[in-house]
DNA sequence: ATCTCGCTGGACATTTTTTGTCCCGCATAG
DNA sequence: CTATGCGGGACAAAAAATGTCCAGCGAGAT
């Protein structure tokens, strides 16, 4: 009997479960979501832990005694931690997880709906859970790592997510033939997220050099200009420009447009112009179109088209429609986004998944 | 990051499950037990269904509710079906939850126990659901229409569970070049359950002709021999002696001793010798040995070295030994059996799984 | 036609489980 | 030393589950 011979695949049984046992989803992606906030916070006591994820500290008790009792967790005086079958189960967790609430089916319809190379997709929504941004720029490094061949050029971009980024990239133990470099100036005034800082750590990890610009990002067309034609700058910025590979995060316009001390004015001015996203000094409306342009040392949308492979790392709800405007425009080939972005990119139809 | 990539199997995700989630595998086991139920007996009322089942009427009534909203059930005034989204899961459904349990780790475990080419084990206990049985019964015919080929002959015992699986042939639409044949003569006083009437009943189903010996199989060793020896009766003897496939079920030594309606002296000896199960007419012992001969027409253990394949359908916990012991002299390649018998039949190391 | 039986769905008292909340003792850091 | 965060204990209140009963309906038998 040939049907008797056929094997269940994974998500077969996954839709399986959430048809014989509705209930089942939302607890599985609750203790996901616990494992995967201790292994980036551990140790953490239970009611930080309650107060991260929203839920009722009784609540996260309940779960973490089933987990300590399947030997997932083990818990000490300065709190809970994962063990060492829990660090191991948790990357399987990760994709049984994604199978579950569809994020698998979201990373295909990003891909589709932007012609993308590839979209990842992972499970929760920044805005509302610090672990799924830190999840998310561990996996984005970990593609980035991956991508790097010998004498290699990586830019890269400043911001939240991409010192994150940096953060989660895993020591390399010898020495890479690559250059990483800042896609842009300096913006705002948090040495941890400017692309010189990120660019310098994420180098030092990967076992390569950097170069940095040392300069804001936000110096005025002609200063701009005439900075530009300085020897050491000139060099910089030519290295830049021989980028194979480019990073980059993306902001919501009126956010980035306050980030960048604006007037009142101009952010009204940008919002007028139907600017959603942000991307290396660049406003995107809703179709894509670059409708607003900030001056900027580094690069720029237009030098992206002779870049190999660019990378866009952003989640959270509160993005998706901005990473939808970003992506739009068509530059980047890879996205790691987060299941709120990717919903909100979508649209609503997603819904009916 | 090529662990990024890598696909989880089925049984990972089971896996997974259990560790993650170990409170929910006993409800989904009971959801499908219900299906499954439904399936066998529909339309079926909840009480009727509840007391099959073992489970309190209060406690079906919540899961009936699960699976009507699910849409997997259907329910009337005369009682609860199988919608055909529950028809069509079905299956899918007995594959999961055989993964959930470890039924193909009982049947891998079964299969190098004792030596076969094969083996099947059905969720549940046959001794404490009826769906069970019928599901092995079903299975078994689907595995034996599978295995017939053109111009076979097909000998077939008697026996509650060969009855079940002549019931759950499912009738072929053809004519098929296939005779099937008692394997002994009959036994008891129970029309249906007799070995002739299996034998007809299956060949009618699978589209073939049939033979019958219209005889009872406690004759006598000498009754038994000038019996033989008429025209008629050789003919079929013959026949029976061409079996490429023997269907045979198992029963546990003192109940087919009672069923044979032995003397109570002939009984206790039996016991003595250490009987533990009974096939054709033998009894066998725990090593698998041959300890007492009943005077039988038809097949005999010495005769099945001759044929192609030998198939066992049995199961309950109750007979598990009885299994064992039968399975154990080595004559039979296939076994179909259900959870209860496997995991008695393999004794108590197995609950380590 | 009526009667009987099996059915579902409603209902409610009781039991069990879950949840919310508080707090004590311990360990650690400053 | 004090302050703070931690886990684990505890208990009242709320919610959910369970056990049990039953009325009304429909189908089959008489």
């Amino acid at each position: 009997m040939s049907s008797e011979m056929q094997m269940l695949s994974a998500a077969e049984i996954v839709s399986l479960q959430r048809r014989v046992m509705p209930e089942f989803s939302d607890r599985i992606i609750l203790r996901y979501n616990i494992l995967r906030h201790v292994s980036h916070a551990q140790p953490i006591g239970r009611r930080a832990l309650a107060q991260s994820l929203g839920e009722s500290e009784r609540h996260v008790r309940r779960e973490e005694n089933v987990l300590r009792t399947a030997g997932l967790l083990v818990v000490g005086p300065d709190g809970i931690r994962l063990s060492e079958d829990g660090e191991d189960i948790l990357r399987d967790l990760a994709e049984y997880v994604g199978l579950l609430v569809g994020a698998q089916r979201l990373a295909d319809l990003l891909q589709h709906e932007f012609d993308l190379e590839r979209a990842i997709v992972i499970t929760g929504n920044s805005d509302e859970d610090e672990a799924v941004k830190k999840e998310m720029a561990r996996v984005g490094a970990c593609v980035l790592r991956d991508m790097i061949s010998d004498g290699d050029v990586v830019a890269v971009c400043g911001g939240t997510t991409m010192a994150e980024l940096a953060a989660q990239t895993v020591p390399a133990s010898g020495k890479r033939n690559v250059v990483v470099v800042p896609a842009r100036g300096s913006l705002g005034e948090d040495v941890e997220k400017q692309a010189d800082t990120v660019a310098a750590l994420m180098a030092k990890k990967l076992g390569g050099v950097y170069r940095i610009l040392n300069l804001p990002d936000d110096l005025g067309h002609e200063l701009a200009a005439s900075v530009a034609e300085e020897p050491r700058t000139k060099e910089v910025l030519d290295t830049i420009r021989q980028s194979r590979i480019v990073v980059h995060g993306v902001g919501t316009a009126v956010e980035m447009a306050r980030r960048r001390n604006m007037s009142p004015s101009e952010i009204e001015e940008i919002a007028s112009l139907g600017a959603v996203g942000e991307a290396f000094g660049f406003y995107f409306d809703r179709d894509g179109e670059v409708v607003y342009i900030t001056s900027s040392l580094g690069l720029r949308v237009s030098d992206l088209s002779a870049v190999e492979t660019v990378m866009c790392v952003g989640g959270g709800s509160s993005k998706g429609q901005a990473l939808a405007a970003v992506l739009r425009n068509g530059f980047s080939h890879i996205v790691v986004t987060d299941e709120g972005a990717a919903r909100e990119a979508l649209g609503k139809t997603v819904d009916d998944a």
